[in-house]
DNA sequence: CTGAAAGCGCTTACAG
DNA sequence: CTGAAAGCGCTTACAG
């Protein structure tokens, strides 16, 4: 079934048929009508090659992730997918681990395939994917991992969802606030305490360990192994830390959230809604960022002006049982 | 960058330089070289679009999953984009959830865009897709999720499965094992607890319930609530289920793996690794399902004959340390 | 051994 | 208002 068959059943050259189905030039109303009930009948359904050769655009997009594991990049993926069915564009997913020879031969497998744009996707906002996407001849947008100069960058506003989160243990009335978090080294990690240390003074020191449940137990042991005055509150750098504090406070007999509330980061369902009691954590909004990433390298494939530089989209608290309190929206 | 360019610079025609860059027709060796050469110099690539309009291959195929969480699809889609990066086959990734329409409007995106295949990946072994894919001109594959007639469907042994994690109890010694497993209504859920039975004999009524911890809790609580002789060995439907019955056997000063055995299902590396002690799970080798899925398309879009049938692949037992023993392999 | 020509399925100036 | 022609970037019979 090609624009010929249409051109045929509906008696027209095939440049007429071109235009009713594109609705333009300029015919009879009902030429143009006939047009398209024809292509309906036969089903008729554009090849989408022989429309990109002359278009230059292969309304196709490739998303280049590092993270195998899934939990960042899938609901970025999900939010670009999403945003950009409407605009039929497709994504090719591009996993490359970290290896920079997979990497260097699925970027020019995209470029091949004549891909739009590329939206670059990771698990660190302070790392960069192994491949080097500077200098090539479509756009590219960095979503939740390091962008080069001059690129469009898009990622959470780590601060200020720590802040949503400690504010939200004070207002609850919690007083002693401890922050358990992961390594330092981690860009977002040094985000986090900071608009820790801002909102909450230095009641603690911030305990820097692992992102592993094992160290959120780990830490509560030392806290409450040594002597002094004990947290009310215990703000955590994600979701498994927080788990494994909560555990660990039960198993002490400390009751959550009556004697002391936690909060995670992540909002990761599987470890946030199985803990016992259910996470009060901090949403980045991962699926949203996708969102903005897809229309993003859209608007930039179709020529219009994006300014460069690093866009933070901003964090989200979801309220369940480990803090008490209900959520400020219900 | 066209052909064009590459035959000007080797002052040859186009013809001679297609013919040249594809090692076909004939011609002086030297001139092939030349023309290879010249197209490496100025960094000639193929648009994939052109060649795709004559070859009629796209070199795309697309996956239509309603696996959102990735959990299942993660994997598999792992294993497909690893299988088919070195056929030079780039993978479209359609997330539809269930929505009947959304799956409709991905799957003419692939149509258009001439995908070779389509590789149709779920959450469960005995549901379809909300989308009918069965008299489409493109070959289909189905990855863990049901066909249709006379399709090619790849999925987990998961009877062997069972059996695998049973046997292993029964090698250890166990002889009292339990099965606390998920809803009966799931067809994966049948299969392994007939598996069980075959094997471990009817000690203990099969428990079905939910895929969550707390079932695996609350199934542990109602065994040693009751009287009579307790398991020395639960084989649980998943992990999240063997999770929570370990955590609800320290709770009760219940050692694993020295009093009870404990072995999992989908070794889901989050929840498995996690675990106190980390749990001995069966993997269903989702990756490897998803890499032959991958050349399976491939064989199919090429024309090679494959047999229709449902295909079953092996499980693998990981041993952790929930049920003591070592590995066989190591 | 090499090149001119036709064609994949579509769109878009340009004539009429 | 409608159609013939050229062309997107490539490949492949077919002549020479």
């Amino acid at each position: 079934m090609t624009i010929h068959d249409v051109a045929a059943a509906a008696g027209v050259s095939i440049s007429t048929a071109s235009k009713a189905l594109n609705n333009t030039g300029r015919m009879g109303a009902e030429t143009r009508e006939r047009v398209k009930r024809i292509a309906g009948e036969i089903g008729f359904r554009p090849n989408a090659l022989a429309r990109g050769l002359l278009s230059k655009r292969s309304f196709t997009i490739g998303l280049l992730t590092n993270d195998t594991y899934g939990r960042f990049t899938l609901p970025v993926m999900a939010g670009i997918s999403e945003a950009l069915v409407d605009h039929g564009v497709s994504v090719f997913l591009c996993a490359i681990e970290d290896d920079p020879a997979l990497g260097q031969v699925h970027v020019e497998a995209m470029l091949d395939k004549q891909v739009d744009g590329i939206i670059a996707s990771g698990k660190r906002l302070d790392r960069r994917l192994p491949v080097d996407l500077s200098s090539l001849p479509v756009p590219v947008v960095y979503a939740f991992t390091e962008g080069t100069e001059n690129s469009v960058t898009l990622r959470s506003d780590d601060a200020q969802g720590a802040r949503l989160a400690v504010e939200w243990l004070a207002q609850l009335g919690r007083r002693r606030i401890a922050h358990i978090t992961g390594p330092e080294d981690f860009f977002s990690v040094r985000e986090r305490s900071s608009a820790y240390r801002e909102v909450a003074g230095d009641f603690e020191p911030v305990l820097y360990g692992i992102w592993a449940e094992s160290w959120g137990h780990e830490a509560v042991g030392s806290i409450w192994g040594r002597p002094g005055e004990k947290p009310d509150a215990i703000f955590c750098g994600n979701d498994q830390i927080a788990r494994g504090v909560v555990d660990a406070l039960r198993e002490r007999g400390i009751r959550v959230p009556e004697d002391v509330s936690v909060v995670g980061f992540d909002n990761w369902e599987i470890v946030a809604a199985q803990t016992r009691p259910p996470l009060t954590s901090i949403d980045m909004g991962l699926k949203e960022l996708g969102r903005e990433a897809g229309l993003t390298v859209l608007a930039l494939a179709e020529g219009r002006p994006i300014e460069p530089g690093v866009r933070k989209l901003p964090c989200r608290l979801v309220v369940r049982q480990s803090c008490g309190g209900m959520s400020p929206t219900e």
